[in-house]
DNA sequence: CGCATTTGACCGGCGC
DNA sequence: GCGCCGGTCAAATGCG
């Protein structure tokens, strides 16, 4: 398996340079982040203990300084080394054209079932994007982001860890996952009001250091110079139960380079795009 | 005041 | 036909 991720994940850099420079492409005119992260310096250590305390103590919130793992996708384009790394969040991004209204989820990259046992370690698990051909071969654009999820400083009372990206998300709902002691995250695009981008978020089952995020729909809109308009943009604590430790993984809303920076991180994680049509 | 988050209810699809 | 599950909506609440 691992050494089939291994050819996928060379064949995908390829598709991915083709998608990164696609969506960089349809964002191009939108807004230069890749000057931002370009020209942010890629100093990280590469071992695992470094790459979790620097973002985990960064700002209390590991993903306050990683840039949504899509996101980094489309930075790619301007740090290849990116997905090359055994590291790097694992990325499937799934094109097609579903028949079926409701968007099928694809399985989670990393928990698989079968991933799960031969995935021993909680953490260093070079988790292979696992994709079957038939939940991408659906209609709408899915992209599949696995991504390490630190501890849960920045977890809100589900225990969910929540990115922050470039893009406002709301979150419109939540439910538990049959077979997945954690809770799934439904979030809307709160940037554009006519965005119809979604994008689900949920722990892997077997690591629940892995975050998995699907994506669902595009943006019909520019990226939001700062994150925009609706402005809050995602709160990432609950208001009640954790009101004391609410917003922790606040918006991003300035703070592009730290993308690069996540980028960086290799060995620990390991990064696999696909790319389903 | 406006927006985001939370939570429960409702709806639709799928499997048995 | 029934039950289960996933996904979305809507009302209430809190924070900036």
């Amino acid at each position: 398996m691992s050494s089939v991720f291994g050819l996928e994940m060379e064949n995908y850099q390829g598709d991915l340079n083709d998608i990164v420079q696609a969506s960089a492409a349809q964002q191009s005119d939108m807004v230069p982040w890749q000057q931002q992260f370009t020209s942010d310096p890629l100093s990280f250590s590469s071992s695992t203990a470094a790459m979790e305390d620097h973002r985990v103590n960064a700002f209390g919130d590991p993903f306050s300084t990683m840039r949504d793992p899509l996101l980094l996708q489309e930075l790619n384009g301007s740090s290849p080394g990116y997905f090359s790394s055994p590291n790097s969040p694992t990325i499937i991004i799934s094109h097609g054209h579903s028949s079926s209204p409701r968007p099928v989820p694809p399985p989670p990259p990393c928990d698989p079932p079968m991933m799960a046992a031969s995935s021993v370690s909680p953490r260093g698990h070079k988790a292979p994007a696992v994709l079957t051909s038939d939940m991408l071969s659906k209609s709408q654009t899915k992209k599949v982001v696995c991504i390490p999820a630190p501890a849960a400083a920045n977890s809100r009372s589900s225990g969910e860890v929540v990115p922050s990206d470039l893009w406002a998300w709301r979150k419109y709902g939540q439910k538990p996952i049959k077979g997945s002691p954690y809770p799934r995250g439904y979030y809307r695009c709160s940037s554009s009001k006519g965005c119809s981008a979604r994008k689900q978020v949920e722990r892997s089952r077997t690591d629940p250091n892995m975050l998995v995020i699907t994506y669902t729909s595009e943006h019909n809109h520019p990226w939001p110079t700062q994150r925009n308009a609706l402005a809050g943009s995602t709160r990432s604590q609950p208001s009640k139960a954790n009101a004391s430790s609410r917003k922790i993984g606040s918006p991003s809303n300035s703070q592009p380079q730290n993308t690069i920076k996540e980028t960086n991180n290799n060995d620990t994680t390991s990064t696999s795009v696909k790319e389903k049509w």
